[in-house]
DNA sequence: ATCCAGGTTGGAATCGCTTCCAACAGGGTG
DNA sequence: CACCCTGTTGGAAGCGATTCCAACCTGGAT
């Protein structure tokens, strides 16, 4: 009567005096057997301690039921909103969900090789990875349905936002605020995918923050811009070096929140007080940032997961996404980081100050050409509240 | 030529002219296989994009190799810390990892039961949820190994820290500051483990706090101290409370980092100078608060998941895991939210001010008992550099 | 030429479940 | 009483791999 093993339903079905196929059936949904059979086995079942087992069950149904995700940096704040974003769903829809977390290149390959060397996988939630073409090709070779979330990919579903319209209307609302020397501080891209894991977000936001420059009428200055590895302690380092500039800036825009922090503890360090004596722009609008009083550019983090996750469902049910590209609207939140330049600073010139009237017109400028919100050919789910560029929503302060 | 379902190995074996013994063999170290046969194979499969299904394989060979990890509110730092750790762990070991988010009790139950009812995992490690005995049971029953990480869980290996000790270290540090009025700002916590998710390091913490203020024989003042529901913002609201006292705390030990957060925050807002006009010191020192130059009690977050990993498997490969529960270390860092009351605060009056010596002394005497440490009979891996209670290590600025 | 060791190979049995089909028990109905 | 329909049941045939065993090659030793 000792039985080592995990008992299988055979053991279940003799041991109740019944055949297997009844106690399949007590056990899903329990159509067509008798009650009184029913108890017997459910008894039964208990007794032994008896689960069935999930791949056995999964193989011979051929739906496993479980898809993977990978992402990089679990840790990262904006990247944990999106895997929750995306979990909440899957596991909405009955899915399993296998994470699949990449702190380096190499974990990235090898997760990516594992993916597409066997079917473990209905289907892949790829985040903020950008993937290289024999990657797609592989997963397309193995009909493995993927959708990319943070990243595009060619002819892969994807939820994405527009980083250069971001980095717009971020230096907008600076511009608008009467600022003229607006810093960056962003990442450090590498080469390619093969290098590190491939971010360009930041090279985006820093291309939106020229462009909206350059509409402004302003020359870009280099010596404004810093970039390091994505890291609050190093953003720190280079606000610094902003800031003991012989010109400092007014204003910093930073590529992400966390770098945003990086800067507003710099400056606090440097005694430029926020925003009378710098102001500060994030990226993201991380959960953190309310309460820093950040002004930020939203993204809907935990949406692009629940999207992504969403679109993956629809496309292992066997429908056609379309159109490829998801673009999710952004926002900026002005919080208290953000102000006008006050003409008392630490030791800078004025002459860089714009009348409040020139930035305003800068930013009525951006208003009026929305062609950077439109430049995906492909716009799906425009979202009902789907802002104009430039448009500011005032938050009070938490 | 159409075969619209995935190619299966007996397609590669009838396609390459061999057995599907020959298959497996070249899919798994290849051993035995003449090279020729083994290109050749490899070559089919290459054409079809034959991709072995996991499911089949670890049926048959018996060894699913998945874990499952429960997690409550994986968006807290603290918990994205401990997932990272484990994950970390169970890839290296190649186990696939599900991931289980629970924000409610009721997904916490749902959950569960799955976790229990079918056999989808090998093994089990429950993060920061206290499980109920009948949840304990039913693992058993399924003899389904499980291992807790930051909950205590009567016969399960657990991983935890000592939040009594925790509490009193913290409360410590400040005493030794010469402070006497230390508020508290922690959770709500719940009936039990079905009112909510049964946290119940806030109230260990507030015990040690009690603790520590009775050893240096200051009166527990119920008045400082204010609980609420897990947030930031909350948090800020109660230290609002306390500042607005007529005898305001000279400093506030917050049970979390992200309440920390929240008093710092009201802290400014209230014209409380930090450390000036306020001590702050929080708990679990996740990653920003080296940033916000936050004191705070550290715990070994990340080890603390990678630990709970190692030992399920441990306990998978056999192995008996003694003794049950593993003491990580605490210590308290010392930022810059803490230091001397000062003798000028807002409205305060001063003579609840000790004399540097006497909280020096408080800390003495915690320090030449440290029976809070020892508390649990059976502490394993001591890890070397645990360290006395009342040890601080002083953290340069970031 | 015979024999044998050892490297290759094919294919059946197996893993634990779902599912389908045939069989059977009742109970109306004509 | 024959007949059919419905509700219940047992058991065989997969699902797609792994694994084991027997069979089949080699080539070198006898």
């Amino acid at each position: 009567m000792h039985a080592a093993a995990r008992p299988t339903m055979a053991d279940v079905a003799l041991a109740a005096g019944v055949g297997t196929g009844t106690v399949s059936r007590v056990l899903n949904g329990g159509l067509n057997v008798r009650e009184s059979t029913r108890r017997r086995v459910l008894e039964v079942i208990e007794r032994l301690g008896y689960r069935p087992s999930h791949l056995a069950a999964a193989l011979s149904r051929g739906t496993p039921r479980t898809v993977a995700i990978l992402v990089p940096h679990l840790t990262r704040p904006s990247t944990v909103a999106r895997l929750a974003g995306a979990l909440g769903v899957l596991d909405e829809q009955g899915y399993d969900t296998i994470v699949c977390n990449a702190d380096t290149p190499e974990q990235r390959d090898h997760h990516l090789s594992a993916l597409t060397a066997r079917h473990r996988a209905d289907g892949v939630i790829i985040v903020s990875v950008r993937l290289a073409k024999d990657r797609i090709a592989a997963f397309r070779r193995g009909s493995i349905p993927i959708v990319s979330v943070d990243a595009v990919a060619p002819g892969v579903p994807q939820t994405v936002i527009d980083d250069v319209a971001g980095g717009r209307l971020a230096t907008a609302h600076l511009l608008s605020l009467g600022h003229r020397r607006i810093g960056f501080v962003g990442d450090l891209v590498g080469r390619g995918t093969d290098q590190d894991l491939g971010f360009i977000s930041s090279r985006s936001r820093l291309q939106g923050y020229r462009r909206e420059l350059a509409v402004a009428g302003i020359d870009f200055d280099p010596g404004l811009v810093r970039v390091g590895p994505h890291d609050a302690a190093v953003a720190a380092g280079l606000a610094g070096q902003l800031m003991r500039l012989p010109d400092p800036p007014t204003a910093i825009f930073a590529a992400s929140d966390t770098q945003a922090m990086g800067v507003l503890s710099a400056a606090e360090q440097s005694g430029f007080p926020v925003p009378g004596g710098l102001s500060v722009v994030g990226f993201d609008d991380i959960e953190s940032t309310a309460l820093l009083n950040l002004s930020t550019v939203h993204q809907p983090l935990e949406q692009s997961g629940a999207e992504g996750a969403r679109r993956l469902c629809a496309l292992l049910l066997g429908a056609r996404i379309r159109p490829l590209r998801q673009l999710l609207p952004l926002r900026l939140v002005q919080r208290g980081s953000s102000a006008r330049p006050s003409l008392a600073r630490p030791g800078g010139s004025r002459s860089h100050l714009l009348p409040a009237g020139a930035g305003r017109r800068a930013l009525d400028r951006g208003r009026s050409s929305p062609r950077a919100w439109r430049r995906a050919a492909d716009v799906l789910f425009c979202v009902p509240s789907f802002p104009a560029p430039g448009a500011c929503r005032a938050e009070g302060v938490v």
